[in-house]
DNA sequence: CCTTAGACTTAGCAAATCACTT
DNA sequence: AAGTGATTTGCTAAGTCTAAGG
């Protein structure tokens, strides 16, 4: 389904066929100008590639020089208070010297050596509030017999019974790892005694869990606002720091609270606990110059460290996976912006030689070096597909997923004719998040042989590309394009797509609503191509059901005004007085506007079936370039409030800046 | 070379909040 | 004012890719 019909499509705009794009902008092998080149170009030409920059890029002379030209001015962009990297001032919400902080963050000073900034000032991470033991009164049986648990114990049983209602806790290698992992904060007595965790009844304490949840839905007004007003305390002493003269918002100031595990899919580690992080588990990085963090009264953090070639502000070391867990800055930070849009002029870069290294591929099809052969394979299915890398996973400490170069020989099926269609390749694996990817697709004569080749002699276990691995495959992608690496081929297609789709599907004469309904098909087309599926919402049909309501009780309110706006009409022709006239003219307006209505609904009620089970969020959020919804909503006059809300706006301000009705990705 | 550690992006789900009815 | 469904935000797992280490 997705093959075929997303496919075709795409293949015009993105196959070999279409000439590569020339743009009003001038253009060279190694820098794109963003939109408003002749401010923000000097200083950001460099884009793409930091190890292509040019030294520090920014002088003061350079700065003022250049600073907006009048005819900027008059484009009144710089005024824009949404204009991309604005500072805050840094004083915490107090006016600084306006001037100076209010430039942009594009006209801060770019690093050379690696440096991600010179000042970084943060409060350090907030904690996971301590264990509160349960009342006495709710109590927990083992063996039927009421028992009165450590707090250590007690805490790990609570994590448990709060999960009670979730299906996992029923799975045995939950269980299992769960009981393993409770064990061992039971002290010796409790240990002998608890044995097996079917005798153990927690109950009481879920029951206790969930009046309390009721309990603080059913809370007055005032103590919801004391809570807001606490959060809204902490956010805003924890929740920002200062990183080079910015006030910038900390993606995930609270550090994560002890519970069970629950990974994705059919993991081995499910149930295990995650234990709680101290600060001696704690590593601070800020700046030497900065006031460092202190840690809570009678601790000490693990390091305090003044590393500015990373961007993280603090770390630990999670108990699961032994991986590091970090705080980072918020996607409106500048220093994730400009990743971002240095990710999308990559992808751009991409466009310029796709077809180059298409043509590439298809001839390394005929290789004589298998591993060639297979490196073609697999690059030509990432590129079609819009697969993921597939980086090879320690089988045991994770589900068991794949991407490209690690499909294996069981993941697809060969159809030499099916359907009526020649040469068809049937995938069926967990992607990332235990995803399945399900297609059927029709490939190339050389690719069907290629793969039959492949699979010779091998088991269904064995991996597909024997002779391939991600690492090998960057490599090669690397020496094609500066810059290029697998990942770089789904954000290359997304975007096209959505360009492309955007064309095919807007029609000038359509509404705001029939346009963003385009829009959204658009968006959905990329979630498709890069398989972004989600669980139907629990409510979905009953939504639904309300939602054809409403539009039946919409077509009832218009008939009945269309019937009302005759007999007017019949009533002004006998009085033929201004009065009546008047009353036709309002009945009018009031038929139109009900059609309007109604073809809004009716239009929500396709949206919403068509997305029933596809997200469109993770592309809108990390695929597509935002530049091109950005033109998009200008060229069709549709306010940018429409596509993005709130929080995507912060993060693509850069994007809304830059790009003019006629940014071309 | 190969393996592992580290840093950073991408991902879906659930809780919180918002907007709208009743 | 409360209830309800939709939307937004928070959370944190699970990827990708590079660099360091052996």
């Amino acid at each position: 389904m997705k093959s075929l019909d997303g496919k075709v499509k795409k293949e015009k705009e993105n196959g070999f066929a279409s000439p590569p794009h020339v743009k009003s902008e001038p253009e060279d092998d190694f820098y794109h100008s963003p939109r408003h080149e002749k401010s923000l170009k000097r200083e950001r030409d460099d884009d793409n590639d930091s190890e292509f920059k040019p030294k520090k890029i920014k002088t003061e002379n350079d700065k003022k020089a250049k600073k907006r030209k009048p005819e900027e001015v008059s484009k009144g962009h710089e005024q824009n208070a949404g204009l991309c990297f604005i500072s805050s001032p840094i004083c915490f919400g107090k006016r600084g010297a306006p001037e100076e902080l209010g430039k942009l963050k594009w006209e801060e000073e770019r690093y050379t050596d690696g440096s991600k900034w010179k000042f970084l000032e943060h409060k350090g991470p907030v904690f996971a509030p301590p264990y509160e033991p349960i009342p006495s009164n709710v109590k927990f049986f083992y063996d039927g017999k009421h028992m009165k648990l450590s707090p250590g114990a007690e805490e790990v049983a609570t994590f448990f019974a709060k999960m009670l209602d979730h299906e996992y806790t029923t799975k045995d290698i939950f269980r299992k790892n769960f009981f393993k992992d409770w064990k061992k904060e039971m002290t010796a007595e409790e240990r002998a005694k608890i044995t097996d965790l079917k005798k153990c009844d927690f109950t009481e304490m879920s029951e206790y869990f969930k009046a309390q949840s009721e309990a603080r839905k059913a809370m007055t007004k005032d103590e919801k606002l004391k809570i807001k007003a606490e959060n809204e305390r902490l956010l805003q002493e924890y929740g920002f720091c200062i990183m080079d003269n910015h006030r910038e918002r900390i993606a995930n100031f609270r550090i994560e609270p002890p519970g069970l595990f629950r990974g994705r899919g059919d993991h081995p580690k499910m149930g295990m606990l995650k234990r709680r992080i101290r600060p001696q588990d704690i590593i601070i990085n800020c700046s030497k110059d900065s006031k460092h963090p202190e840690p809570p009264p009678g601790t000490k953090w693990k390091e305090v460290r003044h590393d500015n070639k990373v961007t993280w502000l603090v770390s630990w070391t999670e108990n699961i996976q032994g991986s590091i867990k970090y705080i980072m800055l918020n996607p409106s930070s500048r220093i994730k912006g400009e990743k971002d849009w240095q990710k999308y002029e990559t992808a751009r870069r991409l466009k310029k030689c796709v077809d180059r290294i298409r043509t590439q591929y298809r001839e390394d099809w005929k290789s004589k070096e298998m591993r060639i052969r297979q490196r073609a394979v697999a690059l030509y299915f990432i590129d079609k597909l819009a697969l993921r890398a597939g980086n090879e996973k320690e089988e045991g400490e994770t589900a068991d997923t794949v991407g490209c170069c690690s499909l294996r020989v069981e993941h697809i099926k060969l159809y030499p004719e099916n359907e009526g269609l020649e040469y068809v390749v049937e995938f069926d694996f967990l992607g990332k998040d235990s995803i399945r990817y399900y297609n059927k697709v029709p490939v190339e004569k050389r690719v069907f042989k290629n793969l039959q080749l492949f699979m010779e002699n091998k088991e269904p276990d064995d991996d597909l590309f024997d002779r391939l691995n991600t690492s090998v495959l960057n490599k090669h992608l690397q020496e094609l394009m500066d810059g290029l690496t697998a990942k770089v081929f789904r954000t290359y297609n997304a975007s096209i797509t959505l360009q492309q789709q955007l064309k095919v599907l807007t029609s000038a004469d359509e509404n705001i609503p029939a346009k963003i309904l385009s829009y959204n098909r658009a968006n959905r087309a990329v979630a498709i191509l890069c398989n972004h599926q989600r669980a139907p919402p629990k409510t979905f049909e009953k939504s639904m059901q309300n939602l054809q309501a409403k539009i039946d009780a919409k077509r009832d309110q218009l008939s009945d005004a269309k019937r009302e706006l005759k007999s007017s009409k019949a009533d002004a022709k006998v009085r033929r007085d201004e009065k009546s006239k008047k009353a036709v003219e309002t009945k009018k307006k009031a038929v139109q506007r009900i059609e309007e209505q109604l073809m809004k609904l009716e239009v929500q009620a396709t949206d919403r079936e068509e997305n029933k089970q596809i997200a469109l969020g993770t592309s809108k959020l990390n695929y597509l370039d935002p530049r091109i919804s950005v033109a998009w909503c200008k060229k069709w006059g549709i306010p940018v409030e429409k596509i993005y809300n709130k929080t995507q706006r912060e993060k693509f301000a850069w994007a809304i800046d830059m790009a003019d009705d006629d940014f071309e990705f």
